[in-house]
DNA sequence: CGGGCGTTTGAACACCCTCAAGATGGGTGG
DNA sequence: CCACCCATCTTGAGGGTGTTCAAACGCCCG
């Protein structure tokens, strides 16, 4: 059980819920299929038929649509402590598929394990409900930027983002963070194309706002891009002040 | 009971399980608080506390999210049987707004009721998150046309995912469906402008494809609209063929 | 040393936006 | 019954944000 306590999932439901000792032990029970996936290699494919999850420990994951004419759109990205699929554990077919950006380290978990953890303990059960709400949210604000959000803007509230989330599983800090993405995946990520994506970075990196380069993101006027990005964590419904 | 077991609801429901009179019961005791809405009055504004949802009866409602810059994006548009504000029941506040398009019916639904009736009812509880896990999807699916499609592909999209949504509620057939969205709706739906919205709607009727007008929309070629928008209904999880 | 991946920059173009003006139609009050 | 108003729809012209195409550069790694 000591290897559930300071999970980084369990540190992310923390901020919702105290879980008891009980509640820890149905979660670690869920824990029973550890695997390593490599960077690169998908781990689910869209239209693949769905009924498992994963919980992701290590290492970051996007989950991204294919079209017929070869744009990708990424839809998320996990870091550690945050599921993968969980969505479409009910739904007959996957509707995207998951890519690790490194090698990474999850735990699969089965639409019928975790309807039984629901059953057993309800506070464990309303947990989960609420990452999957929040994770929901990010996808709303998400689209929200793409749909009517500059390239700047939805760069910057892109970065705050991960920022705070990261800070939430105690992997980053109002100076900045590790980010192995590429300016690809930010590209299929923010609907732009990889060249504005570098022209982007660049003007906000002159403005003296955040550097992004050699896997390190730094905020270098942290107010500044804030103030940019109208960037408001509410919808990440971590209460305290996690990045001062 | 005899009012709810052909409600739009239970009708949407029936597609992933056939509930029993027991279940149905339990969703009728749900609907305690029926409400009139009416349109253009704000139902829950963005920053207000949650903790309370509604199911829609009877008219259409979106969500969405203001700017300070005072654009807004419609995240969702929602018809009789849907859910509204079922993501943030367990978010400390609503991270968006519901604007009734015309007058609604609506029943009110508090958190605690509905996590009362997932504890008695494991089936209807999965039936419930089979409908939250769907609308997400479709959520996904708008996030991928606004950030990888261009307008006309976008709105042929949108326009045929709403046909298949009514068909599952018996309110639209191949031929067309009533439609009460402005072009404004769609415009801030789609991330357009309503210039852009007005022209891309003169291009598909010019093209054959479909005509907007007057809260109708007629398909007059559905089958080139679909490999227009190389719409896939997959990820709407409704196997029969609806909408022929 | 060659090859692949990621980054960087330039030039021309396209999609979509903004601004502006007019048309249409339903509702209200004189 | 008409005049007016407002919301919605429609169309034109010009401009900007972001795209595509192209080429080069640095770097890691086999």
């Amino acid at each position: 059980m000591t290897s559930v306590e300071h999970s980084p999932l369990t540190r992310k439901l923390s901020a919702f819920v105290a879980l008891t000792k009980a509640e820890l032990a149905v979660l670690d029970r869920l824990h029973k299929r550890r695997r390593i996936f490599r960077a690169g290699h998908d781990m689910v494919h869209q239209g693949q038929s769905a009924q498992t999850a994963f919980i992701l420990y290590e290492g970051w994951v996007c989950s991204y649509k294919l079209q017929a004419d070869g744009t990708r759109q990424i839809v998320d990205v996990q870091v550690p402590g945050d599921f993968l699929g969980l969505r479409s554990v009910l739904l007959r077919t996957s509707d995207h598929s998951f890519e690790p950006i490194v090698d990474i380290e999850a735990v699969e978990v089965r639409a019928s394990d975790l309807l039984e953890a629901f059953a057993q303990t309800p506070r464990l059960a309303t947990a989960i409900l609420w990452a999957a709400s929040r994770d929901e949210a990010m996808v709303v604000e998400h689209l929200v930027g793409i749909g009517r959000r500059d390239a700047d803007v939805r760069m910057a509230h892109f970065l705050l983002e991960l920022g705070a989330r990261l800070a939430l599983v105690g992997m980053g800090r109002a100076e900045g963070f590790d980010c192995p993405l590429t300016q690809y995946h930010l590209a299929d990520t923010l609907g732009l194309s990889a060249v504005h994506v570098n022209r982007t970075l660049r003007q906000l990196r002159e403005r003296g706002l955040v550097t992004f380069r050699d896997g390190h993101v730094r905020f270098h006027d942290h107010q500044g891009l804030v103030d940019l990005a109208e960037f408001d964590p509410a919808y990440l419904d971590q209460t305290g002040p996690l990045l001062t």
